[in-house]
DNA sequence: GCCGTTTTCGGCCCGACTGTTTTCAGTCG
């Protein structure tokens, strides 16, 4: 069983827990644990074998033996049990929005559903809406949220989630009364998958601006209208929520709406400790007096903190580090210098040498490097040995053309084939100024096999960057079932850097090994992976993975000047 | 069930909105 799997065990009997009527703080416990093995960077058999499970955060001795029980035996009889009280089934209604465990017990317990079939019959038939509490108006919700579900598509990705949000910000700020706009939420943290869109506005009358979120044309249905915050359902199916406070409030709303959940929660802890009460309006003392912040700033000030960046708002020790003032300095968009990883019209992309490299300059980059695909990938047109003298030749001239301005590396993305070899030559590989050695096929491999693939190829002396290392493509493609462990370890001996694949469907290296790389002290290329020039400004989706990954940036390669990149490539036996 | 610069036991964040209720429970973020 691997951190995933464990994590969806113990989110399934957090949430069994809830419908049983459990105490909360059980249910929140198993949630934390989830999290927390979310997001560990090393597999958790290791700390198992070690002996170290409970210094994991939310870990302590009960979990750590429901832990040890799954590892050993892939089951876990406390799980079993709570099964025979509460039917499993009934998480599937959990999915139905405006449904809550508490709804769900008295569904079950009073009117004997136990499926979302049943569920939408008993509602059709008008069987809801004389159990308690209940009425028309909530079960003819309840039936709304059942067709919602299969509207809804799943979480969206962070580029796509990006434009939405934009679309919806410039609306937004143009109309009166609109002070400011900001995305927040999970957007505004830089999370590599979006759920709903949060958008927060400063107006000095909500009123109108609601009624004009309300009815935008993309609306579908309003799910809440009120003073301060209201909810609708786009056509697509994605819900959006617009916060709304006077300026003075920014701050705080802002702050609050970011998140995330648990990383809000730490700051309340902390608020209390000093005797205050931090909402989403004002920072409140004792004596009940209110402190207003316009800007987040002042409110982390306020409770003793170094400002924290969004990608930070996690609850994976920000917080702590921000009381110590021991927050990382991370990685900026303008920090880039170069970008290592790109394609052209000598394999599968739609420019040339030449577009590619004036895109580049224009960024104020001081080197790129075209990599086109190897012939081995048939489907993206690659690259045959001889087809690269050609191109050597067409390199030379742009770069001619350009003069200082620019560097134009001759690289390739040389595909790791099936059997672990590459598709070039290592003689071929020698001559060229920059290697990135890729895995698009074969992803399904058993996990001993893949990594021996790629291992190997980390090994390679002529191999200086490891490209989108698992080759997963949200949201359909799962990445290789890669033993982190020993590819980060071997990248750090050979010293050959990982890549950030800034594409928003790759985000690879995903951010939970980059920061475990960061620690290690392994080097990190954020490339592009552009097929158009205008993809080259993608790379800002690789730049927040380094930021939630609190990447040291002197570990970028890409973040160099152009004599240390350079001396880099020569140790590595480039001319 | 976890956790500790006020604690190894007693805490564990805060409010808007909705619908069903006459003051509150449930859900959500």
């Amino acid at each position: 069983m691997n951190n995933n799997e464990l994590a969806d065990v113990f989110d399934k009997i957090a949430s069994l827990m809830e419908i049983k009527g459990e105490v909360i703080y059980k249910t929140l416990a198993y949630r934390r644990a989830a999290e927390s093995l979310r997001v560990l960077p090393a597999d958790i058999s290791s700390y198992w074998k070690e002996e170290r499970l409970t210094e994991i955060p939310g870990v302590g001795k009960a979990i750590a033996e429901k832990i040890s029980e799954l590892l050993q035996t892939g089951e876990l009889d406390f799980l079993n049990r709570l099964e025979q009280e509460v039917p499993p089934s009934l998480l599937e209604l959990l999915q139905v929005p405006d449904i809550g465990p508490k709804k769900v017990a008295l569904f079950w317990k009073q009117a004997g559903v136990k499926t979302l079939v049943e569920l939408e019959t008993a509602a059709r038939n008008g069987k809801l809406k004389t159990l308690p509490g209940m009425g028309e108006k909530s079960e003819a919700r309840i039936i709304a949220g059942i067709e919602a579900l299969s509207r809804r598509s799943k979480r969206m990705l962070l580029g796509n989630a990006w434009s939405i949000a934009n679309r919806f910000l410039s609306e937004l700020r143009s109309q009166p009364g609109v002070v400011r706009a900001e995305a927040a939420g999970s957007l505004r943290r830089w999370k590599q998958t979006i759920g709903d869109l949060d958008l927060v506005t400063a107006c000095t009358d909500p009123a109108p601006v609601m009624e004009w979120f309300t009815s935008h044309p993309e609306c579908h249905r309003i799910l809440g209208k009120g003073e301060s915050k209201s909810s609708i359902e786009l056509n697509n199916g994605i819900n959006v929520q617009l916060w709304a406070q006077p300026p003075e409030r920014f701050g705080t709303l802002l702050q609050f709406v970011s998140g995330s959940k648990e990383h809000n929660v730490r700051l309340r802890e902390l608020a209390q400790k000093k005797g205050l009460s931090l909402n989403e309006q004002a920072i409140i003392r004792d004596d009940g007096s209110e402190m207003l912040f316009s800007d987040e700033e002042g409110i982390y000030e306020t409770l003793g903190l170094q400002f924290v960046p969004p990608e930070l708002r996690e609850d994976r020790g920000e917080v702590q580090a921000a009381g110590g003032n021991k927050l990382p300095v991370l990685v900026k968009p303008g920090d880039l210098q170069a970008d290592l990883h790109m394609h052209t019209t000598w394999s599968d992309a739609a420019h040339s040498t030449k577009d590619m490299a004036l895109a580049a300059r224009t960024l104020g980059y001081h080197t790129l490097a075209i990599t086109d695909h190897t012939s081995g990938l048939g489907i993206a047109g690659g690259l045959t040995v001889e087809g690269l003298a050609e191109q050597r030749k067409e390199i030379d001239q742009v770069q001619q053309e350009l003069g200082d301005t620019i560097k134009i590396l001759q690289g390739a993305e040389v595909e790791i084939k099936a059997d672990g070899t590459l598709d070039y030559p290592d003689e071929v590989l020698k001559k060229m100024d920059i290697v990135v050695a890729s895995l698009h096929t074969s992803l399904r491999q058993p996990r001993e096999r893949i990594t021996e693939r790629l291992v190997n190829v980390i090994r390679n002396p002529h191999v200086d960057i490891i490209g989108h290392p698992s080759g997963r493509l949200m949201p359909n493609r799962e990445g290789a079932d890669l033993d982190y462990d020993q590819v980060l370890q071997e990248a750090q001996k050979a010293g050959v850097a990982l890549e950030i694949n800034a594409h928003f469907s790759r985000l690879d290296l995903d951010e939970i090994y980059v920061r475990r790389a960061s620690e290690m002290g392994i080097l990190i290329a954020i490339n592009s992976d552009a097929h158009t020039t205008d993809q080259l400004e993608q790379i800002i989706y690789g730049v927040s993975v380094a930021r939630r990954a609190w990447l040291n940036p002197d570990l970028v390669i890409n973040t160099w000047d152009r004599d240390r990149l350079v001396d880099w490539l020569k140790s590595r036996g480039r001319s």
